[in-house]
DNA sequence: CAGGATCCATTGGGATACTG
DNA sequence: CAGTATCCCAATGGATCCTG
């Protein structure tokens, strides 16, 4: 996904669309809407999470967890304890993605049935 | 997040984690978003919409349609004519996407600079 | 113009082992 | 327990060439 170098053409969005993009990759990720979701309710281990999150390896929830941190979204809390605990929560902007991520759970959960439908349809010619 | 609703470890989840990922892996897509969004405003050739977005190859473009249509939320019209056009547009299905997507965008648009602030000063350390 | 097909570099991501 | 590092194979996706 490294964007393209595309020469500059004029449309005024060639550069807010990799913009776009690149935001849209972080938030439209797989894991990383899994992650939001476990965290919704409050703060979570790093194990809780790997335990909620069915296939979810040791290193993607780390990899995730990390650029989810980066963004702003995640906040990451470690207690000098031994064993080592770390919470990892939700800030108000990760919050803030919240809803938008419910409604597409929402459609999902709406029209699955009609996508695997439409799947086995096209399948089956 | 299959059931993003109570962190409670409920077991039976698994399979609909699955299945949603899989539905997410299309949805949350970067060129099918774009392609959508794209679409909104009624039907567009193949090129026109590789001219609408920026970065994306021949290849790519041709893929994500595929799925798209496979999926059941484009709708690919052939014209036998010569030179060969086809139109693609959105079904009411992928119509019905839409709102999700837009809130999306939305938020994208919100935050994005909260988010870019956010990864600059995480990279500062 | 639309879209296969092929080639090939790059990446993603799982498994595993090690450290604090 | 949480996190890092390494290995390594499979998938991704761009470039290019070929067809109706």
């Amino acid at each position: 996904m490294p964007a393209a170098k595309t020469a500059a053409p004029s449309p005024p969005d060639a550069d807010s669309c990799k913009a776009f993009g690149n935001i849209l990759d972080r938030v439209g990720d797989k894991w990383t809407v899994m992650v939001i979701g476990g965290l919704a309710d409050g703060p979570m281990r790093f194990n809780a999470l790997q335990r909620l999150i069915t296939g979810v390896s040791h290193r993607m929830l780390t990899l995730t967890l990390r650029g989810l941190e980066r963004d702003g979204l995640v906040k990451r809390t470690p207690f000098a304890t031994v064993p080592p605990r770390v919470d990892y929560e939700l800030t108000p902007l990760g919050h803030s993605l919240r809803p938008a991520l419910e409604q597409l759970a929402a459609w999902v959960g709406t029209h699955r049935a009609a996508v695997e439908e439409a799947r086995r349809a096209f399948d089956r010619q």
